[in-house]
DNA sequence: CGAATTACTTGCAATATGCAAGTTAAAAGA
DNA sequence: TCTTTTAACTTGCATATTGCAAGTAATTCG
């Protein structure tokens, strides 16, 4: 996991395959998640996660998805200090990969995973009644 | 990773969080991205891809991804020797993510990835003329 | 001006990945 | 039928990544 995207070694070139390159684990598109459901974070408000990232590995992962011009800092010519990461143009981008992924789960994951809760898939009205 | 469904242990309720807690690595979505383009593959067929995933990675994905239901052999009682291995209904229903993913990658990795092919935001008109 | 607090970094153990072989069983050829 | 191939893995080991528990540096607060 370099910091300088020059050095991104891509496994080919397929789209798919260049996405998982950059987002292909466990914790990147959940500080992704974060930023779209928060606007706004500062490194320990990652923290509070219920997933529990562990501080070294956030540390790498805000610095590479910065270098790929996923997240950048509120200010960024200012110190680290309250200076709060944001999404990009790009990644604002990334909410349908959210929205369909998170989609999926709630239908093809609850059978395995009866404790999630639903988000996308759940009824938007609160008062429909079908075959009244 | 294991072979079990029962023994999987989630970070989290959330979906997307779920969702990575299944397809978050390098190389599921891709094992799924190359049943969605061939239909059916045999465990030799996978290592052809650009990619060159390990055959001991290869193996350990294709028994966790039919343990949880994404993946299935053409014929589960058969031998191993040509039983490719097919889509489940859950596999199917991950297009839109390979979709979104690969949209995203064009759009925003098209500057860091130079040599990367366009598939999907491609015009699908040949003959198409913006002000004429 | 000293104590908290934030934003990290470091060291190390555990786990996962990747490479190069080796193994096993079905199937094809003699 | 009896090798010989070959497909589908498994194994061993080196390297890389992850995770945990500390430690540190720079603000900011009292």
């Amino acid at each position: 996991m370099s910091t300088d995207p020059e050095m991104l070694d891509w496994r080919s070139v397929c789209p798919i395959s260049s996405g998982l390159d950059i987002l292909g684990d466990k914790w990147s598109l959940l500080i992704v998640r974060d930023l779209h459901s928060h606007g706004s974070l500062t490194y320990s408000e990652f923290l509070e996660a219920p997933e529990h990232i562990a501080t070294n590995i956030l540390a790498a992962r805000l610095r590479f998805l910065t270098s790929v011009g996923i997240i950048k800092r509120t200010d960024p010519c200012a110190a680290a200090r309250n200076n709060a990461y944001r999404l990009t143009t790009s990644g604002k981008a990334l909410r349908p990969v959210l929205e369909e992924l998170g989609k999926w789960s709630e239908v093809h994951l609850k059978t395995l995973h009866t404790d999630m809760v639903e988000i996308f898939n759940q009824a938007s009205a609160t008062q429909t009644h079908h075959q009244a």
